[in-house]
This record gives C-alpha cells, sequence and structure tokens, in this order.
DNA sequence: TTGACAAATAAGAGTTACTCCTAAATAGTA
DNA sequence: TACTATTTAGGAGTAACTCTTATTTGTCAA
C-alpha cells in the first residue's frame, strides 16, 4: 500500500462510501458504479487532483469511463455537498473530498496549493442574515501569497 | 456620471494610480498607459468584471489593445496584489480591484457570485508559523451554498 | 537628450479544459 | 420482468485563455 494515497483507511472509506449512497438517494441521483468509483478515488487522495487526474485513476476500474463524466460528476458532487471545487482554481479545476476541515494556501507563482489546518478558522461563525437566506453548504478561509519555495 | 460605474470619485482613483504606478516601478515592471488604463477600469467597478468585460471597457481608450495584454495584466496585477481572482471562479475568471473589505457567496447553483461585509471576517489573524513561512497578500472568508433564489 | 535594450504589446494561431449532443445502457420502481 | 427517467460513452464543438513572433516602448545610462 501506497503511503502518499492511503490516507483513508478501507474502514473508513466503506463508511463514506455508504453516507454518500445515501445522499444520493436522498437527492433523487442513481447510484451508479462510475458515481461511486469516482468518489471513492476523490476521498481517497489529500492531493486535489483534477478531473484529467481522477479519470485516470478510475480508468484503472472501469476503462471505458470518459472524461466527460468525471467531469458531469465531480459537479454534481459539488453541489450536493459530497465534494468541493478548491478556492482559486485557476486553469484546470481542482477538487477535494473535504476528508476533514482545512483551509487552503494558493500560492500566486507557482500556483501550487497548500493545505493548513488552524483551529480558530475552522470555528467561524456564519452571520445569522446569511443562515436566512441561503443554504451554507461550506466555509473557508483562502490565504493566497507567495510560498517558501518561491520568494 | 453613472451611479453604477462611479463607485469611486476621481480623486481616489487619481490615489489608487499613484499606489499602483509606485507598486510597478517597486516589483520592476514598467508603468504602460495600458497597464493602467486597465487597472483603473477595474478598481472603477465593483462588479467583478472578466477578462472580456475589461478588454471592451478598455477599448474605448485604447481602440487596439488585445485581449491578451487585458489577459496578462490581470494576472500580473494578481501577482503583485494590486488586484485578485474571485475565488471559485468558473468558466471565465472575475477580478475584483479590492476597493475595500468584504466577502465572497457563491450560489453553487446559479453560479451567482454574492457580495456581503461581515466586520470579523475583515480581521481575521493569519497564523504567526503561516506569516513566517510565506507572503501573504490576501486573506478571505469564503462562503458557498445554495442562494436565496435557488432554494 | 539620446541611444540601447529589456520588457511589453498586438495580432493571430494554437491549446486546454471543459461542454454539448445523440444514441445506447441502466438504476430505480411497479 | 418491464418501463421510464437518468446516466453514460464517444465524439464534435466551444470558450477562455496562452503562446509565438514581429514591433513598439518605457527605462536607464551616457
Amino acid at each position: 500500500m501506497n503511503a502518499q494515497e492511503s490516507i483513508i483507511n478501507s474502514v473508513d472509506l466503506d463508511k463514506k462510501t455508504v453516507w454518500f449512497t445515501g445522499l444520493c438517494r436522498e437527492k433523487g441521483l442513481k447510484v451508479t458504479p462510475q458515481r461511486i468509483a469516482i468518489y471513492r478515488e476523490l476521498v481517497k487522495t489529500n492531493e486535489h487532483p483534477s478531473a484529467e487526474m481522477l479519470c485516470e485513476k478510475v480508468r484503472q476500474v472501469f476503462p471505458s469511463i470518459s472524461l466527460d463524466t468525471v467531469n458531469r460528476t465531480l459537479l454534481t458532487l459539488n453541489e450536493i455537498g459530497a465534494a468541493f471545487i478548491v478556492e482559486g482554481s485557476g486553469d484546470a479545476k481542482r477538487f477535494d473530498g473535504g476528508l476533514d476541515e482545512h483551509q487552503h494556501f494558493k500560492c500566486v507563482e507557482c500556483k501550487r496549493v497548500i493545505d493548513f489546518s488552524h483551529e480558530p478558522f475552522n470555528n467561524i461563525e456564519v452571520p445569522q442574515e446569511m443562515e436566512e437566506m441561503f443554504v451554507v453548504l461550506r466555509k473557508s478561509v483562502y490565504l493566497e501569497g507567495i510560498c517558501d519555495l518561491c520568494r
């Protein structure tokens, strides 16, 4: 087992999968093997994969899956709150399965996205009037600047 | 004068321009009329224009400016901290001249970006260890969810 | 001032990352 | 097991950059 890829154990992965299939049914979405495969690959990694990267992974299981399906599915995951698009994504969108609360720092020069976790940022309070008007699916603190390697 | 466009008065606009030319020189960038025109158009509006939208505006002054120049310039502004790309930008990047501190809420369904200002979010503290490793150019709180019109 | 030169621009071709379309397949339901 | 609305695969199409090249222009030094 590759340490970089296996940041989630198979028990937790199965739990996530059960939760995900439940969420799909709740939202009236069909539980297709492709959808599950894409979700599982996304949740397995913490390297903010692009649709292209995920497509390659999933093709090891579903050789005939199309990039369009991966793209469509990832947007769907974003809409139902099962994943999200990393803030400030530039050229190719980067996706995140949201394993645990964390924030992102993006280098404006090398475009690297660096995860970090800062407890106070995990607990920011959404203003009352926002909660009343909107359904807030996610909140995050996003930093940008120049990273240690670039400066 | 159109109220929608003139959210900044000409004195403040000139102040911003002086600051901007200074920043360019400091960063070793040439102060070209195109660069200034693009910056001024961006700062004049609060509607998160795309490169395309800004290009049209600037063409009223520089009929021959190319879209490529506008794109390149906007990315440069982002790198030196004179402007930024709105988080979660989808298809076409949206830019913000950062007139005053504010946050963004994005609807995952209609893709609308809604500005809001919440005082505690303007004053979040960047962790010490981040400040030491990186140059933090900007920090923001970003919310996503479903807006009042879509839910 | 005036050259010299590195940086910036315009124009257009090229590329990337989606996004749409259609026919075929399939999950959910009766 | 049959039906129907979703979903998928494959391929064509499109939008938004991004690169290349020739030309122009700030900036700096003499």
